[in-house]
This record gives C-alpha cells, structure tokens and sequence, in this order.
DNA sequence: GCCAATTAATTCGAATTCGAGATAATTTAT
DNA sequence: ATAAATTATCTCGAATTCGAATTAATTGGC
C-alpha cells in the first residue's frame, strides 16, 4: 500500500521521520545532560575544549554551528561556572581563546563517560550494521543538503 | 582504521551525523518556509490544519511537540495574520478549536506544493531505495528513544 | 606608509521556546 | 451531590538563539 507513493512524498515523509527521531533522541540526551548542569550547547562547547584543546573563540561557533553572538554567551555563561578562560591571544589582538579550567575538566572526567554511555543506551534501537548504514546515508543527506 | 572502534563510539558518532544531517536539512527547509513568510512551526501548525483539517489546540501541541504555552503564542500569531479562527468548542466549553481560514487556505493550496518540491530537491542525496531504508531505520531508532 | 576591506568579538533588541502557576470547565469517586 | 482530581488554555518570566550593528585589530593593494 505503500506502492503508489511518489518519489517526492517519500521525501517529505523521510523530512517527517527524521524530524521525528531528532527530536526523541535530543530530548534524551537533553535530559542527561542536564543532569550535569549544563546545556547540550555548553556542553558541545566544553566537549570541543575537552577533547581538542584551547580554540579561539571563533572557532567555537565554527564547530558547535551556532552565531557567534550565541557564541559569547555561551563562553560567558561557561566563565561565570568557572569551566573555562577567556585568554587574550598575544599575536592576535583581536582574537581570544578558551581555555577549559581544571574545574571544567574534572567534570568533564566525571560526566563524558556516562554521557558516550546515556548515548548508547538511547541509541539501542538499532544494530552496529544498522548504525553504520544510518552514518553512511546521514552523512551523503547531509552533505548534500549543505552544499545546497 | 574504522575497524577499532567500539559500539559506544559508534553511537556518538551517530549521534554527531544525525545532528549535523538534520541541522543541514533543516536549514534549508527554513529558508524555503520563510520565503513564504512563515516560521517552522506556524507552518506546521498551518499544514497540520490545512491536511487534517480542525484541531483543538491541545491536539496540535501534542502532534507539532511543542509545549501548550508555545501552542498559545503560536495560534495567536497565526490569528493575527488572519490564517486561522479560534471556535469555541460548544460541548465542552475548556476547548477551542482551531480552524483555517479562506486566507490560511489559499496560502497553503500556494506554498505546500513548492514545499513538498523543496523537500525533494533538498534530499535529492539519497535515492529511493536509501530513502526507504532511512525511513525504516529511523524509525526504529525514533520509537525506541521515545519509549525509554 | 596609508586607506579600504576583512576578521574577531561583543552588544543589543527581537523572536521563540519552555515550565510553573493560574483559571475555568469537566469528570470521577465517594 | 459534592469534593477532589483531571483537563484545556492561557499568562508570565526566564532561557536561548539569532541577526544587525559596533568596536577594535589586522591585512592587502597601491
């Protein structure tokens, strides 16, 4: 019965899905990241810090695709909990690193495990085959629809 | 060199591709939407009404997912620009419709197509076979993080 | 060396979303 | 029949995001 559909409502069907399992698998990993204090984009901030070092402040936003006025209150928000530093780039006057603090890194010891953990459990529906055909057609998806 | 990794891993790194697909794709859905003058959810909650005909409002956050008090500001907005009434329902007066109106109507009869033709060319990344078999794999990942 | 264009970060105001609490209507259980 | 619990909608304040404009620093072309 699912014969007569078209090419085109089988996209708009594929956007509905997607949408769909986006949105229950941020809502969990929302959940257990706010266990932790933190919002899944201080969190993608922090991770990126954590596990790729110091980057200007630019950069950041590159990455966690967020604006860049997003970006400073994000870091400023980071700050104020002490998880990170602002540090003034010496051949650069206009640009500024972040810096995770040992604070920031400590509980970013404590939580990344469980968080790669919370993820797998959420991410149970489906099998390692399964999950490398999904990173296979998600990235062509995406890629294309970038370029666009 | 693929070969290492661990199941764990693999689901982050899911986790990352279906964040990074979606942001994608759902950038340029918005692109199209807004041309037409509407924002995500209005359109969805304009499309939800227009292909399924009236709602009580309570319905339409439980089918957009968005929260009641974003389904208010949504509905006035919407109200405002005259693509929809709010109608009292009679047997039980908590409930108020909502219903498109003549204006809501043409609108749509002229966006929807354009859209469902913007969705194809955006997911034109994947052919039929692929998009069938995204279809089926997420949503085995959908309803299991839903039911967690 | 100097002006124009570019780049980095910030500030500001607007839009959107949420959750908690309020209000009103209905239903359930006693 | 009434009190308690539930349901639908809305109000309000807070959080988050964006884009446009601003400031400051650097680079490139002449």
């Amino acid at each position: 019965m699912d014969k007569e559909i078209n090419e085109e409502e089988l996209s708009l069907k594929l956007f509905v899905v997607l949408t769909r399992a986006m949105q229950s698998v941020k809502k969990r990993v929302e959940e257990d990241i706010r266990k932790h204090g933190l919002n899944p984009t201080e969190f993608a901030v922090l991770e990126l810090l954590y596990n790729k070092g110091d980057q200007p402040i630019q950069k950041i936003g590159d990455k966690v695709l967020i604006a860049s006025s997003s970006t400073t209150y994000v870091v400023d928000k980071l700050e104020k909990k002490n998880y990170l530093r602002r540090r003034p780039c010496p051949k650069d006057r206009r640009i500024t690193h972040a810096t995770i603090t040992e604070e920031g890194t400590a509980l970013m010891d404590e939580i990344f495990p469980k968080h790669q953990e919370a993820i797998g459990e959420i991410f149970k529906g489906a099998d390692i085959k399964e999950k490398e055909q999904l990173i296979l057609l998600l990235k062509k998806l995406g890629y294309y629809a970038q370029e666009l």
